[in-house]
RNA sequence: GGUCACGUGGCCGAGUGGUUAGGCAGAGGUCUGCAAAACCUUGUACGGCGGUUCGAAUCCGUUCGUGACCUCCA
């Protein structure tokens, strides 16, 4: 059985491709990152993880991957309050902080909430205030190109004039007329030419503190601007792999290609575009402006109403995992916790593998087969669902050996044991948690000193003390498991 | 209104023109002093209606339903 080649979905051609970097063993990779002010929630997970496995995947197949994520600490308007305000600079007048200050503090709680969900941190975490030079470069070069226009101050991209000579919309799948007869009025807009301009340098209000100097005004950046700048100045005029949510692909990542594409004569800047899909709660997307989100924080502290309970991190990153990325997800309890318990099956079986001897001059199991279907599994766009299908499989084969019922040659036990780890910790990333009351050294004593009290009852067959033992732990949220090898413990 | 997705068994969720997805729950069993845990086995399915085909849940048409984007959003 062959190994099919990695393909990935690139919504620049709706089409699943080989993926081929441009400058091998080399990758650049990008994806939109998150915009610091506020939490982040179970959304902010899906991209993070989703790219995450890809990065992972890169690495395991030897690319050397420089993998760039940004920072929005600047630029992006809002419509919720008072038009041309700077979410950042709302935020933070309204906490009575520094701009700063509040960039720093949601950044580093990023970091926190995406460490405890094993997410591999990027190469490169530019911020988009310290890029302004390079947004002001790009812009002026956009202008020279002809494909912009300033007006009082604040400069804006011509969609018209780049479509007369350009494919405008070739990722969104949307035409330049549509685009003319669907926008919707806001606010505002007076200084454009036409409804579908967006802004590439943006003349501040007078209250409006993240500011910056330049020939046009002092003001700042247009959104899309950053991405463009930084990806560039990181990855090169053209790079492999530009990922982000559905949601960015209009206008976002449109505007990119776009601006992209007009400061440097038409050359495309991505070779492929990923977008994962949206998290939905109750069948509807989770979103900031909706108010339906739950914060990574309160998931895995269990601090919301919608919760049943807290999930862990890796639970979450594996409820993610049993679907494709370009599937939407629902959330719900009960999902999340059927992924639980397939979790410690998957973890447990891991554990035992370590422990398996060969025991055989021919295996029962095709491990060769197996490892060919794992591969094929995450090659074909990165299908994690069945990847892990292939998983379970393994974990039949592996308690069946330890039962007894099933023998594995030396070599056959080697390449699973090797190949069950890489996609298992390397590749999906996930990993057995540690309980923080279970390391304790108290607790731990505590309960070495309890289950000894509870075996040395069963040996005397004193069975009202050792289930007395085990009824008042169980009140306690410990469950006791009795094994051949004697007694484990675990809360609940 | 425009553009684009999706509709799978009790739940979550893959996939596919003919051959077991997988997980959880349920059922049966093994183990155990009992229980739990663990492990093994196992049933139920592809929104409705037409069409193409030897054969469709899978392709086409149509209809109903849901969602996303068109505005900041992962």
């Amino acid at each position: 059985m062959e190994t099919q080649a990695f393909t990935i979905y690139n919504t620049l051609t709706r089409k699943k491709e080989v993926f081929e970097p441009i400058n091998p063993p080399h990758v650049g990779m990008y994806v939109c990152g998150p915009t610091v002010y506020g939490d982040a929630h179970l959304g902010h997970a899906r991209p993070a993880i989703t790219f995450d496995i890809l990065f992972r995947y890169l690495q395991h197949l030897g690319y050397k991957v420089r993998y760039v994520r940004n920072i929005t600490d600047v630029g992006h308007l809002v419509n919720d309050a008072d038009h041309g305000d700077d979410k950042i600079a709302k935020k933070a007048l309204l906490e009575q902080l520094e701009p700063m200050e509040i960039v720093q503090m949601y950044t580093n709680r990023y970091h926190r909430d995406m460490d405890m969900l094993n997410v591999q941190r990027p190469n490169i975490e530019p911020h988009a205030s310290g890029h302004i030079i390079e947004q002001m470069e790009l812009v002026q070069k956009i202008l020279d190109s002809g494909f912009a226009y300033e007006k009082n101050g604040s400069v804006y991209f011509n969609v018209k004039a780049y479509a007369e000579k350009f494919p405008y919309g070739e990722l969104s799948g949307r035409n330049y007329e549509e685009l003319l007869e669907n926008t919707r009025t806001l606010a505002g807009q007076e200084e454009k030419q036409n409804s579908a301009d967006f802004a590439l340098w943006k003349k501040a209000a007078p209250e409006h503190i993240m500011r910056w100097p330049s020939k046009w005004s002092d003001g700042f950046p247009g959104w899309h601007m950053e991405c463009s700048a930084m990806g560039k100045k990181y990855l090169g005029e053209r790079f492999d792999i530009h990922g982000g949510g559905m949601d960015l692909i209009f206008p976002h990542h449109e505007s990119e290609i776009a601006q992209s594409k007009a400061a440097n004569n038409g050359q495309e800047p991505v070779k492929y575009w990923m977008h994962n899909n949206m998290i939905t709660i109750n069948g509807q997307k989770m979103g900031k402006s909706l108010g339906n989100f739950i914060t990574l924080e309160d998931m895995f502290a269990g601090n919301s109403e919608l919760l049943e309970k807290a999930y862990s991190p890796i639970n979450i990153r594996f409820f993610m995992l049993q679907a494709h990325y370009r599937s939407p997800l629902d959330f719900s309890n009960e999902a999340l916790q059927a992924a639980d318990k397939g979790l410690k099956k998957l973890l447990n079986a891991a554990e035992t593998l370590q422990t398996l001897q060969a025991n055989a001059a021919e295996s029962d199991a095709d491990i060769e087969a197996w490892k060919t279907n794992c591969y094929n599994a995450i090659n074909d766009d990165l299908n994690t669902p069945i990847l892990i299908a292939q998983l379970f499989d393994a974990v039949k084969i592996i308690n069946s050996v330890s039962e007894g019922k099933m023998q594995l040659k030396e070599d056959d036990l080697k390449l699973l044991q090797s190949t069950f780890n890489a996609f298992v910790f390397d590749v999906l990333g996930l990993e057995k948690e540690i309980s923080d009351n279970k390391s304790d050294h108290l607790i731990q004593g505590l309960m070495e000193l309890v289950l000894d009290m509870r075996m040395n009852a069963r040996k005397n067959k004193d069975w009202p003390a050792s289930d007395a033992i085990r009824n008042k732990l169980k009140e306690l949220n410990i469950t006791v498991k009795d094994g051949k090898e004697g007694s484990n413990w675990e809360i609940s």
